[in-house]
DNA sequence: ATTGCTTGGTCAAACGTTTGACCAACATTC
DNA sequence: GAATGTTGGTCAAACGTTTGACCAAGCAAT
């Protein structure tokens, strides 16, 4: 039930002239009397007339639509990043073609086959977690479709990438941790398999190195662990625990339970920072420091990559690592006040 | 730079035959040899042939592409709708074209345009929250492109619309408080303008009726007032206060604030219920009891609602008033234990 | 009068696909 | 031997747009 929309033969057969002359008077291409020009740009405004991307698209193989490829949206860091994302391209005149992976492999294998065949002139994607195939990612960059990595990358895939700084924002916290007086930190991992679970800990680990710490194995707990709960329980019993650093701002919320649980208070005797900035972390008491990565920014500066690379894919690889923040709030002590 | 993909007419020159055949035997139109019919498939496989959807596109006139005009993407309430509405677009095989407002009526404008000359087959949308024109909305309607309203939506515009039950939500969360023998309940409103914060209000008002309690309008305090916190303060001092009602989560954490302060105890003095179950109401302390929206089965249902009306825009209109959950949390008093 | 240039157009192909109309070859029926 | 039906195809139009090639008319220069 679709109205037919007006088309540009259609203002041509009014006119008597040919589709070719509308085209030329309404793209200016010259080849048009001034008078015929003002005649069909009238008629064409009086009738409504819009051009058919779609058949443009069919002409230039070009679609002005970028696809988008993320695990999901309920987290917070990946609807800033979406916002950020989607504020360049709108600005640039393209569309946003998205699909989610539920950070399922096969979803995203199937949403990257989805994207292909709907001839974006690009993709952003931001790998699914347990990610050990990337044939569907070459066969993106074999099929000559410009694509970038945001958040998570992978060496096996040879494209530009906007990733956050995780070794830093790690080492930037644990130092803070450091500088301020702990010196038994504990540590809780993320999940398995994730560059951004190793950067945070080799981030910790230098942190310590640097300040002259050991590595104390038994203050790294895995944040997948059923146990956690007890686990960290244990290790605020058995350990002289002053501080700690966490993988994502839930992780140190478990942190709270367990401090509240053993009446240990925060930040007296222990320091928390979380990683993330989600917006928990400004309503739980006390409010806690944490790292926060700039998704607005990562989401941005992918989508500029990638509109770079369509408009010219000779271009140099664009790759970044966005700095992180510390942000600091009531959940650490501060020994210069 | 992007490669040419390879197309029916390549197969068909390949194999010496016409693209009508070709194309026959992909799609088992008939009229091709058991023995050719084979031959194709297998080298269009070979080959690794897709069909191009843009061109079918042009000759159908529909892309299976359905709209996408949202407020904003960081609001939790709007991510799991999202959620929601792609979990059932991505199922049925059409593409999600989204673009925001920013709660901004003339980029509501801007992409309500933008989509309708994309070709969309269908238009979901959120109307931003200063919405006073629509034109723009009869337009998609006398396009003829289906058209539902989600969240929000106004008698102005006759089509499907999905949307929250805020009058039974702020209803079962007042007469709950009610019932466990709160008599002085705060009332904090919503933004000027907005359908919710009149139906919650109402809501409010019902529960209160019903229960015999009179209005006390020193009880009801506007969550836009600047100086908030402290009008909640003296309401707190002024008034012997038993319970809360308030329109957003965000809200009944200023609350918590005013009573941590006051020293006041939730829930034993005091009853906090909030309203849209952000993820913080499980985190902040004591768990805050608040109302549900169900805000995934809204976006599930208005793009079913959609696809239903692209399949068969004669059909009746469908609209919903979703219901409500009352989340019991820490932050209620239960006189039954 | 011939050549050459400019202006203002038209024509046709192209993009990839589908589909109704047509058609030749062959088999069947009377 | 003529009419009819079936099988396995081809042809061309259509969707909306752009664009290179062509062309006629008018005019100026030789």
């Amino acid at each position: 039930m679709k109205k037919k929309r007006i088309s540009i033969t259609d203002i041509a057969y009014a006119l008597h002239v040919t589709p070719s002359t509308v085209s030329r008077a309404l793209n200016g291409g010259g080849k048009v009397s001034e008078k015929k020009r003002l005649e069909i740009i009238a008629l064409a405004k009086e009738l409504g007339y819009r051009p058919n991307p779609i058949a443009k698209s069919l002409l230039e193989n070009k679609t002005h639509t970028i696809g988008l490829i993320i695990p999901e949206f309920t987290h917070h860091f990946y609807s800033r990043m979406l916002a950020g994302i989607e504020s360049v391209t709108s600005k640039a005149g393209y569309q946003l073609l998205i699909c989610t992976s539920n950070e399922n492999q096969n979803q995203e294998i199937k949403s990257t086959l989805t994207l292909l065949d709907a001839r974006v002139d690009g993709i952003l994607a931001t790998i699914s977690k347990m990610n050990d195939k990337f044939e569907h990612l070459q066969e993106v960059l074999d099929s000559g479709t410009p694509l970038v990595l945001v958040d998570r990358f992978s060496e096996e895939i040879e494209t530009p990438y906007v990733i956050s700084d995780d070794f830093k924002g790690a080492f930037s916290a644990v130092e803070y941790l450091c500088q301020n007086g702990c010196r038994n930190i504990l540590h809780i991992k993320g999940p398995d398999n994730l560059s951004t679970t190793f950067n945070r800990f080799m981030g910790y680990k230098e942190a310590l190195r640097k300040h002259e710490i050991e590595l104390n194995e038994h203050l790294i707990l895995e944040g997948s662990d059923p146990d956690l709960f007890e686990k960290i329980t244990s290790c605020m019993k058995n350990h002289p625990l002053d501080g700690a650093f966490t993988y994502s701002d839930y992780l140190a919320f478990e942190i709270y339970k367990v401090a509240s649980e053993l009446k240990i208070p925060i930040p007296e005797q222990l320091s928390v920072i979380g990683y993330a900035d989600e917006p928990i972390s400004t309503y739980i008491n006390p409010t806690l420091s944490t790292v926060n990565q700039q998704p607005f920014e990562m989401g941005v500066l992918g989508a500029k990559y990638l509109l770079n690379r369509i408009h010219d894919p000779t271009i140099a690889m664009e790759t970044s690592r966005v700095e992180t923040k510390l942000i600091l709030r009531e959940s650490c002590r501060n020994l210069n006040n």
